[in-house]
RNA sequence: CGCGGGGUGGAGCAGCCCGGUAGCUCACUAGGCUCAUAACCUAGGGGUCGCAGGUUCAAAUCCUGCCCCCGCAA
């Protein structure tokens, strides 16, 4: 099939990558805009846009898809079947009608729980014990099309974010190549969504990651993976900002936000229920660096006091 | 020219504003102790203070340029 493939992070190049090397052919990419961004305000391209160049696939990078003129080039590819993975944008129904058969989605949870923007931090957050990819036939309304195939995978221990994102690209990828070609020969189901089983992932902020320490250090472990790696999750000590990158729980009480030991493993901060040993910091305008190497460096003592 | 913070023995930091012998907690080495567990005590080695200029009797510290790193913001 012809394929337009719309993306624009690491999760939706994974997906174009196995594409590339499927039967079906991508006849064009979308992607956002390149955007002066980073340390210095440098110049950076998508990772879907360099691959585009390296394989020689035009490259549309509008602004807006709302405009007739990019909607135009849209139908010029003349393609079957739209594909979209994290294009960070709604589709207008004009563009979604574009395409021969119609345009697909791959989402990172088991629609139609978690639909939106955050699925994956929020199964990890909510203490999920499994989660999975979903291709569905996309309509105008947010997440809400038919399903046309799914994927359970099992949220393993200790996971994050970062980790189960990789996973899921990997896992969605090849789900995706399997139901272009289920498409393809016309052998698909479209499942509606059940409506009483909607839930949403909403989008994550910076202040979602400060740590409430009279939460219990199970939830708030999950937390720390869930934010893993935007936008992290972080506590103040002596009034600087002080992200915890890496911790896990330890059966031990004391008053909340309060440093109960140190080892060289880390410190042990309490929680409402039990408590956190941290592993793993990074001060503000600091480098990251071990929890013991910044009880050395920052005089934390037992005692001290985290906000 | 988006905003801000950094680069000091192997690690993490202080010192810089108000120039005057390079300091702290670790790690390391040797010896002691046999345990108080972030074990302890004693002694010791290890640094062109990111790079290059400048000011000065004297620069980690003040001035100028450059390199590298980090956070915010996107």
């Amino acid at each position: 099939m012809r394929i337009v493939f719309f993306g624009s992070d690491d999760f939706a190049a994974v997906c174009l990558k196995e594409l590339l090397q499927s039967s079906h052919t991508v006849v064009g990419c979308v992607t956002g805009p390149d955007k002066r961004q980073g340390r210095g305000m440098q110049l950076a391209l998508s990772p879907i846009k360099e691959i585009a160049l390296a394989h020689e696939i035009s490259c549309l990078q509008p602004e807006s898809l709302k405009l007739d003129s990019i909607q135009e080039q849209l139908k010029v590819f003349a393609a079957d079947i739209f594909v979209v993975v994290a294009y960070g944008r709604l589709l207008p129904q004009a563009v979604l009608d574009i395409p021969k058969f119609f345009c697909i989605n791959i989402h990172g949870s088991l629609l139609p729980q978690y639909r939106g923007a955050a699925p994956v931090n929020w199964a990890i957050i909510n203490g999920d014990r499994q989660t999975g990819v979903t291709i569905q036939k996309m309509i105008f309304e947010l997440d809400a099309g038919d399903v046309i195939s799914q994927e359970v995978m099992p949220l393993s221990e200790g996971i994050t974010s970062e980790e189960l994102r990789l996973q899921m690209a990997e896992v969605g990828a090849k789900l995706l190549v399997k139901t272009l070609d289920a498409i393809a020969s016309n052998r698909y189901t479209c499942t509606p969504q059940d409506k009483s089983k909607i839930s949403y992932a909403t989008k994550l902020t910076k202040e979602l990651g400060h740590i409430a320490w009279d939460k219990s250090a199970t939830e708030i472990e999950r937390l720390i993976r869930g934010l893993k790696p935007w936008p992290g999750t972080f506590t103040h000590f002596k009034g600087k900002g002080l992200k915890i990158l890496e911790a896990t729980v330890v059966p031990i009480q004391g008053s909340a936000g309060t440093v109960l030991d140190i080892s060289k493993e880390g410190f042990v901060v309490a929680c409402a229920q039990d408590a956190l040993l941290v592993k793993r910091v990074h001060l503000e305008a600091s480098k990251p660096v071990s929890a013991y190497d910044f009880v050395q460096g920052h005089r934390l003592a037992v005692g001290d006091q985290l906000n």
